[in-house]
DNA sequence: CGCGCAACAGAACGCACGTTCGGTAGGAGG
DNA sequence: CCTCCTACCGAACGTGCGTTCTGTTGCGCG
């Protein structure tokens, strides 16, 4: 499968380019130069600059779900669900680090119909954290305050995972730590003194 | 000060246009019409495309840090400083939702000089709420953890902040309270039960 | 009155962009 | 050997962009 090969390639020079000049200043002739073709030779494989992005978002989405699946599909106690998501959701930043810029700040930009299709799938990944906390919820919360809820633990990682704040797997792997102390039981209460479940 | 209201009106069109479309999407001939001037009539006023995304940012980050300020001289304990940081962004967001989008996606794009002057009033916000998290603190935390969880509470806050979870001042009053309980008691402890301070 | 300057506007320039067109090399199939 | 088809490339086309040039109006001031 050479053909899907030079796919590949084409899709992570995409990512990289926008990831470092955004969208609309990533021009298809650097994406070509970045994926070693001629600007016609990239046009042979993609109908657009359009579909380029969506290419990378749909592959990156599919990629971090993927992961997100098997780490939840280990873990047996609701608590080790959401330090899986974290753990999942910091490591994909620290490997993907251009993939996660682009799914967060670019998506937006992607032109209808193939935006639905990956707000769709963003979706699902929101479903996902939902699910975790819905689980973890001692009390009956609202579904509206669940939602809520899942927006401002995806918002804290991606506050941290988009921006230079893990530079390694250890930075991760504390960071997660932090996270989920944080989440779990307040900014109040000692850290040191939680690490059970 | 007529001349202070033209310039006024041309940085609040300059916002909600960069905010709409994106920095780089953002022609400077529909910023232009947007501020009922002509092309080269607003090139009488600003030096170029740079200078209106500077201008847009330097004044929103004075406004949002001016409103934190006014809100923190107010507020007499740690914890209700908090939750007066958290109600200030949020309020911020839903009465200046453009200015916030292009605080939050844009900034990186403004080019060097100006692009060190606006990174550097972004870190004055956040000491300002590094600050209030170190007041807040019980334990001895490290400056690494607590720079960390202030970035924590940020992203949150922006997570919800931007998107349109927001949409009137009794949401933004009601998340307020509901993102302050999760961040000092965690997702565990019940909602009702704390309301003191 | 007339001079100068601030406050604009119309039109153009040059460039970079996304996209397309016409071509070519090379291997597979008859 | 001829034919097709896939996998490209060089060069161009048209458009929209940021920016600038050349005015023109109107008002304050001597």
């Amino acid at each position: 499968m050479a053909i899907e090969d030079r796919y590949r390639g084409i899709v992570e020079a995409a990512r990289d380019v926008i990831a470092r000049r955004g969208y609309h200043q990533a021009s298809t002739r650097e994406i070509a130069r970045a994926a070693d073709l001629s600007l016609a030779g990239l046009y042979h494989y993609v109908g657009g600059k359009d579909e380029l992005l969506f290419l990378v978002l749909d592959r990156s989405l599919d990629t971090l779900i993927a992961a997100l699946d098997g780490a939840l599909a280990t873990a047996r106690t609701p608590e080790l669900k959401l330090l899986a998501l974290i753990q999942t959701h910091l490591d994909f930043g620290f490997r993907h680090g251009p993939a996660l810029k682009v799914i967060n700040r670019d998506w937006e930009l992607l032109p209808e119909p193939r935006r639905s299709d990956i707000a769709a799938k963003r979706g699902d990944y929101v479903q996902r954290g939902l699910g975790v906390l819905r689980e973890l919820d001692p009390h009956g919360r609202a579904g509206d305050e669940l939602l809520s809820a899942t927006n401002l633990l995806l918002g804290m990682l991606n506050g941290i995972a988009t921006r230079p704040f893990v530079r390694s797997r250890d930075d991760a792997r504390a960071l997660a730590a932090q996270v989920g102390s944080l989440f779990l039981y307040g900014f109040l209460e000692p850290a040191e003194a939680r690490h059970d479940a």
